[in-house]
DNA sequence: ATTAGCACTACCCCCTAATGAGTGCTAATA
DNA sequence: TATTAGCACTCATTAGGGGGTAGTGCTAAT
C-alpha cells in the first residue's frame, strides 16, 4: 500500500491519515488534471499509456498506474470495467474547476461573436435576453437558460390602467430595467377610463422609481393605516394598486439549445438526457439555481451530484448573474455534460453575462 | 402481369391504362389501409404473412403479396431491401388521410384533458397560446407550434405612448384579441408626457376598433394628403402614429415538445430529425405553412414530400386555424413523423383549435 | 520511489454460420 | 380466371468464436 506518498499534509493541520484533511501532492494533481483534460476532449476512458505520452512530466505508465489507482481509491476516478481506462468523477471535476485560474479570457475571435445588436432595433429586455441565450447556445453547443428580471427588485417606470370590460382592467407595468409586463385584474364595479387615468396618474406620481417590493409594502401600510379611507380617489388607488402590484408572475426563464444536448456526443445514451429535459419542462429546479446564483457575484458552477435536484445530477451548470446600473436582475447559464470543457465555457458565460449587463444598462430607462 | 384486376375504372371516365385515371378497387384499398395502420403502430415494415393474420378479409399471404406488388408498382409502397416487408410512401399516407371520414371524434377521456384554464387567471393571449401548444405537445407526444395573432388583422383596443428618454418612446398596443405588444420608437425631438398623452388620446379616438392594416392605410393617406400639415397636434399624431403602427414584428410563433421528436421511435436515426430542428430554428418555413393554413377553415394536412421546404419533407404537419368572434387569428399545429397516427392526431388538433378559439373569444375585449 | 516485465481481463472488431421473415415465381386448385 | 400452395431465393439480424488491443494489477528489479 503506497497511498501515503501521494498525499501531503495540508499546511497548518497536523492531522494525518484522515483523507479529507489531506491534499493531493503536485504530481498527483498534475496527473488528475491531465486525465480530466484528456477526457473532456475525447470523452473516452483514459489509460496509463496514453497519459504517459501526453503528460508533460516524464512518468512511466507503471508509475501513472500507481497514482491512478490511488486517485481511484480517493474517489477521483472510476473504471467502467476492470480492464478499462479511468474516467473522472464529479469530485474530480470539482477539484479541476477549483484549481482553474479564474482569469481565463475569451479568445478575441469569439469575443467578436458575442455582441447583442438589439439596442438599435428598439427591442425590449426580453428580446435582448432571447438573443443572449441563443448566442450562448450557439457558441457553447449546449443548452442555455436565462432568468428574466426579478419583478420585486425592479423599479417602476410607469403604470397604465386600461379599462377593457365591465369587470376587467388591463394593467401594464413598465420598469426602469426596460421590462413591460401586463396582466389583467378583475374588479367588482366598473370604472370609467377617465377615472382609471387619474388613479394611474396618482400611482405614477407616488411610486415612480420605487421598487415593486417597496410599493407593495407601502400599499399594505396604507391599507392598515386608515387615514385615506374617506378620500375616494386615494382609496380606490390603494385598492386597485394592491391588485396591480400583487406579485403574480412566478419568475420566468428563457431556454435555448435544448437540442444541442440530445445531439451531443458526451451523452451517449438518450436515457441520460431524459431527466434533464424533464427538468427544463418543470423549470423550478433550474430557476432555483439561477436565483441562487444571483446572490453572489461572478461565475457559479454546479457539478453533477452537487445539484439538489436529482434530475440535474447527470449534468453541470455554469451560471453568471447580469445586472443594470442599480440591481442584479437575473442570471444566465449553460447546462451541459459534467465532462464539458469548463475552462472555455466558464469564460464564455462570464463574458456573455458582462455584455448582457452592458447592453441592458445602456438601454435602461434612466 | 395481373395489374388489371386491382384497378377499377373511375366512374365517369372511360379512359383506361393511364394509372392516374384509375382508382384502387376495394380490396386493394383495404390492404393498403391495413398496411398503413399496422405500420403506424409498429413502425416496422409489414410483410404479407403478418398482414394476412391481422386483416379482416381472409386472404392468403400469396394473394396479399400480389396486391402488395401492384401497390408498390403504383407508388404506394416501397421496400427497404429486396426481402423486407413493405413500407407506405407519402402517397399512401395521402390516400389514407383522404379516405378518413373527417368526423373522427376525440375520446371523452382526452377531451377532459383539453381545457385551457387561463381565463380565470387573467392571462393574456400569449399565455393561453403557450398553454395550448404545451397541452397539444403533451397529448400527441410530438412537436407543436402555434402562430401568434397576425398584427395586421387585429383591431386596436388602445394605444399608449410612454416617454422614456429624450429620444425614445415606448409604444404599447393593445388589440381587441387581447394581445399586448410593446416596442420602442426613436424620435428626433423630445416630447413631454402630457403631449404624448394627447397624441395617444387622439389616436385612440380616431382608430379604436380599426384593424392595424386599416390604420396604416389611413395614416399613409393622411401623409399624402397634406390637409393636416398646419395642425400641430395632428401632424405629430400622424408622424408618431406612422412609426408606432409600422409593422415590425415578423410574426411570431411558439414551439413546444421539440424534444418529443428526438425521443420518438419513428425517427430511428437522429440525422433524419436534424433538418426539422433546423426548420424550427429558422421558423420561416413553418410560419409559412401556418399562415397558409389560416386561409381555409378546418384541418390541414401536409405530408412529407408535399411540403415546399426541403427540411420538412421528412415529416408531416397537421394544422388548424383558431379565431375569435371576428377574425381568424392564427393557427396551431403538430409536427411529427410521416407515419404518425393521423386519425387521432387530426382529431386532437381540430378539437384543441376549437377550444382555443372558444377560450380566446371569451376573453376578447369586446 | 520508480520502473520493467508479465499475466490477466474485457471490450471491440471481424468473420462465419444459422435463423427467419420476407419476396417472386410457378404450378395446382376451385 | 382468380386464388392459393409450394418452393427457391434474398438479405437483415443474431449468435458465436478468434484475434487484436488497450487496459489493469502485481511482483521483482533497479
Amino acid at each position: 500500500m503506497h497511498r501515503g506518498f501521494l498525499l501531503r499534509k495540508k499546511t497548518g493541520t497536523g492531522k494525518k491519515g484522515v483523507l479529507e484533511n489531506l491534499v493531493l501532492n503536485e504530481r498527483a494533481q498534475l496527473v488528475l488534471q491531465s486525465i480530466i483534460e484528456n477526457y473532456i476532449q475525447s470523452s473516452e476512458p483514459i489509460g496509463s499509456r496514453t497519459l504517459s505520452k501526453s503528460i508533460a512530466a516524464t512518468l512511466s505508465p507503471a508509475t501513472i498506474r500507481n497514482i491512478m489507482s490511488d486517485l481511484a481509491e480517493l474517489g477521483y476516478l472510476i473504471q467502467t470495467h476492470t480492464s478499462a481506462g479511468r474516467v473522472p468523477t464529479d469530485k474530480a471535476y470539482r477539484f479541476y474547476v477549483n484549481s482553474l485560474s479564474t482569469a481565463t479570457s475569451v479568445p478575441d475571435q469569439i469575443k467578436q461573436k458575442i455582441s447583442l445588436t438589439s439596442t438599435e432595433q428598439g427591442l425590449q429586455v426580453e428580446g435582448i435576453l432571447a438573443e443572449a441565450v441563443r448566442l450562448l447556445a450557439d457558441l457553447t453547443k449546449f443548452a442555455c437558460v436565462v432568468s428574466t428580471p426579478k419583478a420585486s427588485v425592479s423599479r417602476l417606470q410607469r403604470i397604465e390602467l386600461i379599462n377593457i370590460s365591465e369587470d376587467r382592467i388591463l394593467v401594464i407595468l413598465v420598469t426602469k430595467a426596460g421590462v413591460v409586463r401586463d396582466k389583467i385584474i378583475f374588479v367588482k364595479e366598473s370604472h370609467s377610463q377617465e377615472f382609471l387615468n387619474s388613479v394611474a396618474a396618482f400611482l405614477n406620481d407616488e411610486f415612480e422609481d420605487h421598487s415593486m417590493q417597496e410599493i407593495r409594502e407601502q400599499i399594505h401600510q396604507s391599507l392598515v393605516d386608515d387615514r385615506n379611507r374617506y378620500h375616494d380617489l386615494l382609496a380606490h388607488a390603494v385598492r386597485l394598486g394592491k391588485k396591480a402590484f400583487e406579485l403574480n408572475n412566478p419568475g420566468e426563464m428563457l431556454i435555448d439549445g435544448q437540442m444541442n444536448l440530445l445531439l451531443d456526443s458526451h451523452f451517449h445514451e438518450q436515457s441520460s438526457v431524459r431527466p434533464i429535459i424533464d427538468a427544463f419542462d418543470q423549470k423550478n429546479a433550474i430557476l432555483k439555481i439561477l436565483d441562487d446564483s444571483m446572490k453572489h457575484k461572478g461565475v457559479h458552477i454546479f457539478i453533477g451530484i452537487e445539484n439538489d435536484s436529482k434530475q440535474l445530477q447527470g449534468c453541470s451548470l455554469i451560471t453568471a448573474s447580469y445586472h443594470n446600473k442599480q440591481n442584479v436582475l437575473g442570471s444566465i447559464g449553460v447546462v451541459g455534460p459534467t465532462s464539458m470543457d469548463y475552462k472555455s465555457i466558464i469564460s464564455m458565460v462570464d463574458y456573455t453575462a458582462k455584455i448582457l449587463s452592458k447592453t441592458i444598462t445602456e438601454q435602461s430607462y434612466d
